[in-house]
DNA sequence: ATGGCAAGCTAAGCTTGA
């Protein structure tokens, strides 16, 4: 099973850079997209479906804002909209698709660049997510977690560790919930099988970042250790370009 | 320390993003 994840920061923005027909290419078996920036009935859904994909979104409350979706060829037993918790929730952050083997969450975590209050609001979330995965964990063991944590790991995950020290994203405080996160029983799918420094999948818009690959590597496939066996390949698609972001890819020998 | 670029709202400038 071939499943991808990526922030295409605007569909609607990424369809005009040519989003379906890269797809029609790549035809993964699951698309996770965050950052959709769109209310359903502002998204052409049919030039997706038309491609064979089942279509699951949960919206933001406000216009333009946030959003994350599952694009599914094999029809899921079921999809969960949100996560429960309502402050979340009307930011559009959450979506699961059960299937057979396995559970897959396209998340896309907030943003604390904007200034304390989003910060604050960044660190609550991530406490209260880590509670929610640990009590889904029980009912739903197989989890692949995918989509944009806004949170590089580790020095060799950012373009420049020692600038950036106090930059939200990178901040200590959130690179020890990455930690603890992982240590609760989850899988870094990409840096399990790469060490390779330079991996990115952000670029600022700005200073030709993306040019001189100054990025940082915040879009992960984060796996259950339980599922390890099954992971065959996880790779970063650096060279397509219809958002700030790149995809992340894996291949997971589940049904 | 600051600014730089883009998407989308809404109708010229604002908010958010990392």
């Amino acid at each position: 099973m071939k499943i991808i994840s990526y922030n295409v920061n605007g569909i609607r923005a990424a369809e005009r850079k040519g989003l379906s027909q890269w797809l029609k290419n790549e035809q993964p078996d699951i698309f996770c997209l965050q950052e959709l920036k769109a209310n359903e009935d502002q998204i052409d859904l049919s030039v997706f479906q038309d491609l064979g994909y089942h279509i699951y979104l949960h919206s933001a409350e406000k216009k333009g804002y946030s959003g994350v979706g599952i694009f599914t060829k094999l029809k899921p037993n079921n999809v969960e909209i949100g996560c429960g918790m309502a402050q979340y929730d009307r930011e559009g952050r959450v979506i699961r698709a059960d299937y057979n083997d396995f559970s897959v969450i396209s998340t896309y975590m907030p943003s604390g660049s904007s200034g304390d209050p989003r910060q604050n609001f960044k660190m609550e979330w991530l406490e209260d997510f880590r509670s929610y995965v640990q009590e889904l964990k029980k009912d739903f063991p197989n989890l692949l977690i995918c989509g944009d944590y806004n949170i590089c790991h580790q020095p060799i995950d950012i373009h420049d560790p020692v600038r950036n020290k106090n930059s939200s994203g990178f901040l200590p405080e959130e690179r020890e919930w990455m930690t603890n996160f992982l240590n609760d029983g989850f899988i870094d799918t990409f840096r399990h099988l790469n060490k390779e420094p330079d991996q990115y999948s952000w670029w600022s818009y700005r200073s030709a970042a993306r040019e001189r690959n100054k990025g940082w590597r915040i879009d992960y496939h984060m796996v259950t250790e339980n599922l390890i066996d099954k992971l065959q390949s996880a790779d970063i698609l650096q060279d397509v370009k219809h958002s700030d972001h790149c995809p992340v890819k894996i291949e997971l020998d589940v049904t």
